[in-house]
DNA sequence: GTCTATATGCGGATAGAC
DNA sequence: GTCTATCCGCATATAGAC
């Protein structure tokens, strides 16, 4: 719909993406792509192997609209507004396309040219952390603020602990996961 | 196999159990279930009213594993100890029992019995957390911390930075926590 | 009443003709 | 490259044997 493309593989793609957003993942099939294109169901082998591999570039795809979202929030802000505004992004991203996240958090196979797509994400995440907790603990500091916000995320979408209001828990956590980010760079109490 | 059961349904739960240990969630189909008790596939709809339902039941069976498990794991430890314990005791649920915890965290309607496992073990870490956080940040202390569980098991299953290694990670997270949730309770600085 | 047998319609995936 | 035709497994619904 979007624009004419030159090759199959991003008609499909950008037909997988709509069908996605409309019935989420398991509302896209193999036959309703085929069908929207205007093919048969088998056509689609020839641009993807299979079913897992069109979910790996969608996957791929889902990565860099995250890093879009998140690179856009942080802009030229200072460490600790930058990363604020990181975790609210990819709140927000979370909700608004759940399809995509859903996808990109899918545990999927992805052939080499579609992890660049999360390795790329991955070192903006690390590089915003470094700025405030530091080279040491960088690391260990993204992963673990990383599995929050995807935790929250899950929950939220779960709709448990409606009545808790996941908004709160997010900045208890955040607050928490700041204060500990910050407190890697400050000088130690003894060497 | 485990034990002559009474009823159908626990039979048919324990066959199910089973199948999730073998081959995970994907690898349990109700014509399995039934080739495996020695019956029609179709039998099984007598005791339950679909899969999603079979799929309710092993949820709230996971949760009363993961209960038995925390609260094995706080015993009558400290309330930090009780904490850390529970956490670790989470983890390793998760990555012992993969297929149940699978399940468990499933976005799936329950039953109203099936609701009362998991209301039953999301009490006990409220009660927990409540020990060092205090009554009135409890909930949201609680949440946090059930959601950076989940997101550090995720990352975990799915095997991503595992160069970053999860555990440093996870420790970092959980010791940010309780320093946030210690602090609930001390004295504020003004009334 | 409980299970067997069978049928429908949905997936993904493959083979071979044009 | 795309088609038609087909296979297999899945959940599900109905009808009938015992």
């Amino acid at each position: 719909m979007a624009y004419p493309s030159k090759t199959g593989r991003e008609l499909i793609l950008a037909a997988a993406l709509e069908q996605l957003a409309a019935g989420g993942l398991g509302g896209m099939s193999l036959r309703s792509l085929a069908s929207q294109l205007g093919i048969a169901p088998n056509a689609l082998y020839r641009y993807f192997a299979d079913r897992a591999a069109i979910e790996a570039a969608l996957s791929a795809e889902g990565a860099r609209l995250l890093l879009a979202a998140v690179r856009k929030a942080a802009g030229r802000k200072s460490p600790e507004a930058a990363l604020r505004a990181m975790a609210n992004a990819y709140m927000r991203f979370a909700r608004e396309q759940g399809s995509i996240y859903e996808v990109l958090m899918m545990r999927c196979s992805l052939s080499e040219l579609d992890a660049q797509a999360h390795q790329a994400l991955w070192l903006f995440v690390v590089e915003q952390v470094t700025r405030i907790a530091g080279e040491a603990k960088a690391r260990e500091a993204a992963v673990s603020l990383w599995a929050f916000l995807r935790g929250i995320a899950a929950l939220e979408q779960a709709e448990v602990f409606n009545d808790d209001k996941p908004i709160t828990s997010f900045h208890f956590g955040l607050n928490a996961w700041l204060t500990a980010a910050l407190a890697c760079k400050l000088p130690s109490v003894s060497v």
